[in-house]
DNA sequence: ATTTTTCTTGTAAACGCTTCCATAACTGAA
DNA sequence: TTCAGTTATGGAAGCGTTTACAAGAAAAAT
């Protein structure tokens, strides 16, 4: 392992081949794992290869193999912890496996979406991991039906019946919300993520469901539209303390809206939880940290990208098999932010 | 734009050439951008290209042209957030290029790092952007040799004289002592972050230089060594409370154990900032998230990744050029979680 | 001992592009 | 018109592998 050698002149598998006394092909061969070789020849030049500090060209090999040894990572942007999880579980999959990792970001746009899908599968990379949370764009029938491997993780929509990994989102909707019932909550208040994200849709749905089952009579004034961000977790909580019949507690889309809206509880020199109960989703790492600890949904982004890369991973060993959607359990954190309401 | 026509027979420059009537050589001066090529040559093998939906196998110009069109990020995990903000930055600049990220990660095996390290640097990429926060290993100084362009971030210590960007740590250090000497404390808790990195080390320098100036004495049971994870900013805030003299503030070197910091203090019935204020490091989202907001240095790790990213960028053009450290200003963030101690 | 069969190895032809060299097609000046 | 001087284009050689295919060597069967 001469790291000289190896940057000074490129090693190739012809010079291993020469000083090996063996053809090229046999070189190649050893580096394949081909069982075509005499195992003395192969100790011969594995023992030369290491000499010589020959490491394989990734371009030619992918060139004449056909086969890029690399698989990509589409996500929209590094911008929030979230998909830095995500990212976090597919590069342990991937690092139990020589595959090289290409992250690739769109920053939102969707024609560079395409553009880059286009490229990528286009030999680039041998499968393709997308994080794509908007509703689905046109390159995933192209992609199914070129049948390029790919996994969508977290992508709901449209793409039911195409490879992908999510979490169950109406399930931890519902859960939040049934728990905050169970406490004696009537009045819930539900601050929506971005509705044009499927996960959104879910956690609204859920609950909405869980009010319907606990004959919670709908209350609109209580829904107020979210985008994910603090300042609207701030600002939906203060338009509902301002109602008249202001709820006992807030239920946010997620964790970062759910600070937002113990802030503006606090603003108003109410206290979390005795005067309000706030819920929140995702289970980020601050929402153990702030006070009181935020009680949440927890949603297992790590494990997302795990389950999504062994499934393109066995996708590319077993390339006829049937498309199949995962949905992991969400499930409910009990922190401190939450308390049955003030009987007043 | 066809994505069928991409996706199934791969279309190559010498199809390209046969529609546009002129030779392959041609089409590949029109992708590179040779200027010697007619203007309405050009036009009409664009035009082609168009229409064909082709797209320039990577593979091909990497091993033809000798360049590989990416650069690779070698990190030691994705485990902290900080590390996915140093990662943004260099996205964000990258994204301007047509050049990909390879991302790398060496889950703290020193073994791994130097082989990935070997690897890349055989051809697989162009340049290098190491976050290696441990102390400099031996590859380093063959990349040197090799004059294999590559750029340091966060990273201290011996490689002094290769290319790197980090942040003024010791500055910062510096910085929040000196605020709370302000303020008017002289028993100021210090946590140190795992003294094998470069960083931690100069933050505790720069606290100690703070005290030096301000003429405080030396009081080493008020520096506790921690490792920059939560619990040890718990159990060093609990070792020194339990003094017969403790400290009326705690410097923290990072957010995470000022965290635990907040939390022993409250623990034990005592309020920050009332009667202990507490500094971070960092800057992290969480940290003004948390009540009371937390008071820190500010570190642009994002930038930190911009700032190395352009500096191989201009490396990668200038080969020639020499190589330069940029240590990126902290700054003090000011929040609620110091204030001037009690007069008993 | 001879003929199969089975291993093992060598070789040539891709893979899709860049790049250099040669040639062809234009310039404009003599 | 002719000859250099440009500029534009075609084509060949290679980049470092993989992967047939062919051939030689060894082992097994006759």
């Amino acid at each position: 392992m001469d790291f000289d050698k190896q940057m000074n002149s490129r090693i190739t598998i012809v010079d291993v081949a020469k000083q090996a006394g063996v053809s090229f092909g046999t070189v190649s061969r050893v580096i394949n794992n081909d069982v075509h070789v005499k195992k003395e020849t192969r100790e011969r030049v594995v023992e030369t290869m290491e000499r010589l500090g020959f490491v394989a060209n990734r371009q030619a090999r992918s060139l004449a193999g056909g086969k890029s040894n690399s698989i990509g990572v589409l996500v929209p942007d590094l911008g929030t912890g979230y998909i830095g999880e995500i990212i976090r579980g597919i590069d342990a999959e991937l690092s139990l496996t020589d595959l090289d990792l290409i992250l690739y970001t769109t920053h939102r746009t969707a024609s560079k979406e395409t553009n880059y899908v286009t490229n990528l599968a286009t030999g680039m990379v041998d499968g393709l991991l997308l994080v794509l949370p908007r509703s689905p764009a046109d390159f995933i029938g192209n992609l199914t039906q070129s049948k390029f491997p790919f996994v969508l993780i977290d992508h709901q929509g449209a793409g039911r019946d195409c490879p992908s990994v999510g979490a169950a989102n109406w399930q931890g909707g519902y859960n939040a919300t049934e728990y905050l019932t169970n406490l004696g909550h009537t009045r819930i208040g539900f601050i929506t993520g971005s509705m044009d994200l499927g996960c959104a849709v879910d956690r609204l749905d859920g609950y909405r469901s869980a009010l319907r089952t606990y004959h919670i009579p709908d209350a609109p004034e209580l829904i107020y539209e979210g985008d994910f961000f603090q300042p609207d977790g701030y600002s939906g909580a203060q338009a509902m303390l301002d109602l008249p019949e202001p709820p006992t507690a807030i239920f946010a889309s997620n964790d970062v809206m759910a600070m937002g809206v113990m802030d503006a509880v606090r603003n108003r020199g109410l206290r979390v939880p005795d005067d309000v109960s706030v819920v929140g989703f995702d289970d980020i790492p601050q929402a153990s940290l702030v006070r009181p600890a935020l009680t949440t949904i927890n949603q297992p982004l790590e494990k997302m990208g795990r389950v999504a890369t062994q499934m393109l991973l066995d996708l590319l060993k077993h390339p006829e098999k049937k498309a199949d959607r995962i949905e992991l359990p969400t499930h409910l954190i009990v922190r401190d932010s939450c308390k049955s309401p003030r009987l007043d």
